[in-house]
DNA sequence: CGGATGACGATTTTCGACAGTAGTCACAAG
DNA sequence: CTTGTGACTACTGTCGAAAATCGTCATCCG
């Protein structure tokens, strides 16, 4: 059986959780995770913090997750899925694989930069998911996978991308050139010349494309 | 006045150094750092340490650094210009610019893994040069710019590369691209598929280099 | 003047006692 | 059978005091 990307973030969103799936309960822990972690931060705020919001004792929570980096895991992962979207989106409504992939990569510095300026709090969550390698990662980087492979196999049926490499290598050496732009800690080194490096590494990958 | 990358290096090589250069002390406080380091780490070597190795006072360490870390970003600036001095070698030694880029990204996978499994303490401290910046990182980037841009220049004499593309924003697009194998903490996150992967990449830049 | 140091102030680190937190479990209530 | 909790353990973080370390400076010596 061939899992799908939707089935494999699914199981990565919702590994390290347990009990009754789409339960209420589950949502609101998920929700006032979200805005306590963006306010206070992932390390101050406590699982007792969580269950006094929702007026629940704290060993409740563990009916629905594991443990608090569980939590934090699927907080990481809905905001990580919010990226993948906006690329989704790029994909469905660019016509041209080849400015799909410019916008890409435009997306993934704008995007990562806003998260750095305007939500540092949850970018130090997203930054500790990578430096401890948490279980939303592999999800994250199979939709970008994912991503990449759908603009490429357009591309190539368009006759916008050469068809000689093999799809998969050229995958993963693309989803390569693209952690400067989306690994935390590599943004952050990068946030000087964002953009400008953006579009260089896009306009190498792009000539790497051409049939 | 254009300062020569060997000036660009030495500088920072020197940089948080002071008192005379040359010295036989300085050489010896370096050696003595660079074996304590290896052993038992950077935070656990104190410069007294240091100091009791040479039969010296701590105090007249500070005659030659001006901190403890500026002694560990010359140790770093040692081991990581080790790297740059085999990819020296290999621009050296390589007819073909085209074989040249690829041997860059394999010395580079090969030296970073190695580093990581033969001399860990080292390598942990590299690791916090690159999260902390410390000041020998410029150069070792502009030092890999460099080398990435002389390879390029070369490929374009030759007619090996295209000559089309700004040759600066190809400069920084593939040292970009070449992040994954070099970054200490990519390096440690890819240590898998580092050989393979390198190879995808190498071939996806060379492609993009065709003229 | 170059080579070298002891004494000193200012941080940092360490450590042990203690408080707070993560996570489990048996069990209660509807 | 699902929702929910209090009581409990083990671990992790915190705090203040003591020790160690960083780094400076005045000074000594040849």
């Amino acid at each position: 059986m061939v899992a799908t990307v939707n089935e494999l973030e699914h199981a990565a969103m919702t590994a390290g959780q347990r009990g009754p799936a789409e339960h209420q309960r589950r949502e609101q822990i998920l929700q006032a995770a979200g805005e306590h972690f963006r306010h206070y931060g992932y390390r101050k705020t406590t699982v007792a913090d969580l269950a006094k919001a929702i007026s629940l004792s704290p060993a409740y929570i563990y009916k629905f997750f594991v443990s608090k980096q569980a939590i934090g895991e699927a907080v990481c992962a809905l905001c990580l899925s919010e990226r993948t979207a906006a690329l989704e989106k790029i994909v469905e409504e660019t016509a041209s694989p080849v400015e799909c992939m410019r916008k890409i990569y435009k997306s993934l510095a704008l995007k990562g930069a806003q998260l750095f300026f305007e939500d540092r709090k949850m970018h130090d969550i997203v930054t500790a998911s990578f430096e401890e390698r948490w279980n939303n990662l592999d999800a994250y980087n199979q939709a970008l996978i994912d991503i990449i492979r759908r603009v490429l196999v357009r591309g190539r049926e368009l006759g916008e991308f050469e068809r000689k490499t093999s799809l998969e290598e050229a995958c993963r050496a693309i989803h390569h050139t693209m952690q400067s732009f989306f690994h935390p800690i590599l943004l952050e080194q990068n946030l000087d010349h964002l953009e400008e490096d953006a579009t260089a590494v896009a306009n190498l990958v792009l000539r790497s494309l051409a049939p």
